[in-house]
RNA sequence: GGUCCGUUCGUCUAGGGGUUAGGACGCCAGGUUUUCAUCCUGGUAACAGGGGUUCGAUUCCCCUACGGACUACCA
């Protein structure tokens, strides 16, 4: 067991937060509760032009759905706060002079246009332009120029970053939880800007501030940071910080061709990205939740995507709880991983056959008063006696699903599957009425409704064996009869036991649906 | 282009110096269901290539190929 494990999830307010980030914070909520640490929400908005409104929130509600708990945050609290990088502004500002101060910053006064045309006249000569130790004394900074000039400079208001001053001619080891030792020659790094002349931090400053401000023993992220991992490791050297431990995770990747995954491939291939809908003015991307994937399901499939709990294990299923007892970072695959929707789907219909009739029914009466107000939408009288219908037969929907349940991956697929339990079939799946119904079955069907009137007890049991006995006695033949009868009383040749939907929508039901067949389909 | 990371069935993965290389999703077939689906049973299918090291390599090392990330006053 580690002890004092803090670990932060830290997005950037940007837009929603994409299913790969809700692995990263899952992730690090796995590893924080499994050590009995501390998860944190850290809110990383200091880039002020691609600040979203309602990201934030966004990000909160996603998690929330999810059953990922904070213990500190913006809105959680904590001893560590503020938490949103805009508000700690003054610490930031404090750390660049002290970085300054030691000598391992430095004001750099290049314009943007002027570091793009090196680029190009480097590239012009198939060259990379790097600012760093071998041309940094040749361009516009305070490292080049006198201290009368810079001061000159910064009081005249002229616009300035802070660079890094990275070292020279070290080999740097680097150690990440996943994926071992990482060598990095220093050479190859670059001055990054620590300081925007806009007075925020960038990203690795902030970052590495807040991490040690906020105690964070383990950082946990996406493996896009890995390249940044040296200069980071060095910031912490610089400020004569001790460095948490780092674990970069694998990308969640597109489904079919190259790259990471994106918005695009959700639209192109029918499968949402995001955790929660979002609606950016007519654009609407579609959610997890919206599309009727259970929490449990998301949270389950995008744990195995990139962690398998080892031991020789075949177990899949995993609860919230089991996967913090089995969960650790050794156990993080280091590959990239495709994402495979129609394996969320499995992991739903799993999780939906484990939910009680009870719950489902409260989940589905909503859909099923939608669509029973659409089947009558032409008459006022129908659509009138919806509410009271459902409110009196709420134990009918519950054993309808309890017969439909098994072939369901959604809720939302209770309609497809049951409506013949709530409006009598109209039409007629053509081909199945081809096959089945003859020109004998009109009458067939008749004296099956005579039979069927005998019958006081009309439960499913009872109605089978009686019209079995009649079959027989008759030396009809099941099919000639069972057909007919289903496509009168489903509409289609697909559905439950026969006899377990007469039982249900009982004798005067199923009597007018043979007759409504008869006159359709004679 | 440069730097770094990676590579086991189509996909997610287990495994690890000697295995019939295991599971899941998908797909296919059979059985159950006098329907369809579910379900059950079975099948299909993988160690990227080349060199080492070794009695033996898919497993360890090197190279190549391929894939990915990064290379912004974005995070």
């Amino acid at each position: 067991m580690i002890n004092n494990v803090r670990v932060r999830f830290a997005p950037s307010p940007t837009g929603p937060l994409h299913i790969g980030g809700v692995r990263t914070a899952l992730f690090n909520y796995l590893f924080a509760k499994k050590h009995n640490g501390t998860f944190i929400l850290r809110v990383e908005d200091t880039d002020q032009n691609r600040y979203v409104a309602g990201a934030e929130n966004y990000i909160i509600d996603s998690l929330k759905w999810l059953n990922l708990s904070f213990d500190e945050g913006p809105t959680f609290g904590g001893a560590y706060g503020p938490y949103r990088q805009s508000e700690r502004k003054d610490q930031y500002k404090k750390h660049i002079e002290l970085l300054i101060a030691s000598g391992n910053a430095y004001y750099a006064f290049d314009t943007a246009d002027a570091l793009d045309a090196h680029r190009k006249n480097h590239e012009a000569k198939g060259k990379t332009f790097i600012y760093n130790w071998h041309n940094r004394l040749k361009l516009d900074n305070s490292l080049s120029l006198n201290a009368a000039e810079i001061q000159k400079r910064i009081n005249s208001g002229e616009k300035y970053v802070v660079r890094f001053k990275s070292p020279e001619n070290e080999i740097l080891i680097l150690n990440d939880l996943i994926r071992g030792e990482i060598k990095i020659d220093t050479n190859v790094l670059d001055d990054k800007i620590l300081f925007k002349s806009d007075g925020m931090p960038t990203y690795h400053l902030a970052n590495i501030v807040d991490d040690h401000l906020m105690e964070i023993s383990h950082v946990i992220r996406g493996e896009e940071w890995l390249p940044s991992m040296a200069l980071h490791v060095l910031l912490y050297r610089s400020f004569g910080w001790e460095a948490p431990a780092f674990a970069h995770l694998p990308l969640i990747l597109k489904p079919e061709g190259k790259g990471k995954l994106s918005k695009r491939d959700g639209d192109k291939l029918g499968f949402p990205v995001f955790p929660l809908a979002w609606k950016n003015g007519d654009d609407i991307s579609r959610g997890y939740k919206e599309d009727g994937y259970f929490p449990e399901a998301l949270v389950n499939m995008l744990a195995l995507l990139g962690w398998n709990e080892g031991d020789g294990t075949e177990k899949e299923i995993y609860s919230l709880q089991e996967l913090i007892n089995a969960f650790s970072l050794e156990h993080v695959s280091k590959a990239g991983a495709k994402f495979n929707p129609d394996k969320t789907k499995w992991f739903n219909q799993h999780y939906l056959q484990e939910k009680s009739d009870a719950e489902l029914t409260s989940l589905f009466l909503p859909i099923l008063e939608k669509e029973l107000y659409n089947y009558y939408s032409t008459s006022e009288d129908a659509k009138d006696q919806i509410p009271l219908f459902l409110q009196n037969n709420n134990d009918y929907v519950t054993k309808v699903i309890s017969l439909v349940k098994e072939r369901a991956t959604f809720v939302a697929d209770f309609w497809d599957l049951s409506h013949f339990f709530f409006v009598t079939p109209t039409s007629y799946d053509e081909k199945a009425a081809k096959k089945s119904w003859k020109p004998e079955t009109g009458q067939l069907m008749n004296d099956l409704i005579e039979v069927l009137s005998a019958i006081d007890d009309f439960s499913s049991q009872h109605v089978e064996t009686t019209v079995k006995e009649w079959i027989n006695s008759k030396e009809i033949g099941f099919g000639k009869v069972m057909q007919p009868l289903r496509l009168s009383l489903v509409g289609a040749m697909q559905g439950p036991h026969l006899f377990d939907i007469i039982g249900l929508i009982g004798k005067e039901e199923t009597i007018s649906s043979i007759t409504r067949a008869i006159e359709k389909l004679s």
